[in-house]
DNA sequence: TTGTCGGCCGATCGCCGACAA
DNA sequence: TTGTCGGCGATCGGCCGACAA
């Protein structure tokens, strides 16, 4: 999985570390994460932080919602629990390193939209915001009357989805109408859930989503929808 | 899961053991049934066949396919491998005890039909034979014009589906249509696969799948598709 | 600029009797 | 008796511009 992509559907929100750099693993915060109750009292001499080092970093996307995340491999940076032989002070750690994806952000474009109502009906297609439009897919010709070209977009499996892009209505708008219902219902999106498109360094465009946060009070969005994605 | 019902799904070619019943197991059998490889060289103390006795038997349908298996519990009867102490010239191995559900099948009516194109194509309904519509199905009031009603059954995980079942056309005859194409859309039902139809005892109706053999040369079928359930 | 709506057209679903095996 | 077919009417998907936020 294409790093930029993965960055672009985690949201700019979500920084990872760079390989090699030093990071601390808080075994309770992961535990909280689990899936199921993770009792410590049974060992009780696990520390609240371990100071470690980055050693290998696994992009992956999930198979059934396409929801990203990542795998990390950290190796312990001193003896188990001697916290002493480590040096706190050190801004190299956390701040040791950070990728988020936009190394290269002037060659990557990327976009994210929040799925209206009318977006995620069934009943049609999608508005697709000028900016989007204008930067992220491929050129129309607007000597056609109406403009309209097909467009093809890797998902996060490397799946290849195809739309048709049209410039029509008065006003005029950018839409996508053949193939879009097709994308929503297998891809399960309900209004809420974000899309995102990125337009790769090659010139490939990709398509990510990103579900509505679920549970309670999750996530302040922007309401009018519009988070130009990859940026801080 | 009632047995009657399982019965009828496995068809009248397989027969059960009754609790506490002598059988055999052989290990041998089992382990080319298994999904991996099952190596016995490490054990090579297996005997071929493992005198048993019946001690629990579960009735099951899998989940997605609706297909019937069943769990028995066997128990040895004799020590490891001590084949002497077991009497083969007893009639009661094997033969102590069967059932195949149809032990007051004087009450219990069942009936099979393999569907056809015209059944699976989803552009219809399902052509009832009269024999199964007549017997099975619930009294139809044939002073009515077209004589109809809507018929309930349950499958093997106690879901209810319901079906119109209507007698008409030139010359008349019985058909399941408005729920028939959910049903066989929901059932991943294709032409040759068979349907099983069952009044239970309470009254009831039943309904159960049966899929086509797959792989080479599976099962020599009737081509009438004349496959009343549970008899011999 | 773009979210929502009603109109409308074409495709598909599914009910029907005709006909024949 | 029942499997298959063509007809056809109802429903639905989905493309469209109008309109307003």
């Amino acid at each position: 999985l294409d790093p930029q992509l993965w960055h672009a559907c985690a949201g700019g929100m979500v920084q990872m570390p760079t390989i090699n750099s030093k990071v601390y693993y808080f075994p309770q915060g992961h535990a909280e994460h689990a899936c199921g109750h993770v009792n410590f009292r049974n060992c009780p001499k696990v520390p609240p932080l371990i100071p470690c080092k980055v050693v290998s970093i696994k992009y992956m996307a999930d198979l059934e919602s396409d929801e990203v995340y990542a795998k990390l491999k950290l190796v312990p940076l001193s003896g188990c629990g001697n916290d002493d032989a480590f040096d706190y002070e050190n801004d190299s750690v956390v701040a040791g390193g950070i990728s988020n994806g936009s190394d290269n952000q002037d060659k990557v474009l990327s976009f994210a939209k929040t799925l209206t109502q009318s977006d995620a009906n069934n009943g049609g297609g999608f508005s697709v915001p000028r900016y989007c439009a204008e930067t992220i897919f491929p050129r129309l010709d607007y000597a056609a009357d109406p403009p309209l070209q097909n467009i093809l977009a890797k998902d996060v499996h490397g799946e290849t989805w195809k739309f048709r892009h049209i410039y029509r209505g008065t006003p005029r708008r950018h839409l996508l109408t053949t193939g879009w219902s097709t994308f929503v219902n297998h891809k399960k999106l309900l209004a809420g859930d974000s899309i995102v498109f990125l337009r790769a360094e090659n010139g490939d465009l990709c398509v990510g989503i990103r579900r509505a946060k679920k549970g309670i009070g999750g996530g302040h969005e922007d309401p009018s929808g519009w988070n130009p994605a990859g940026e801080n």
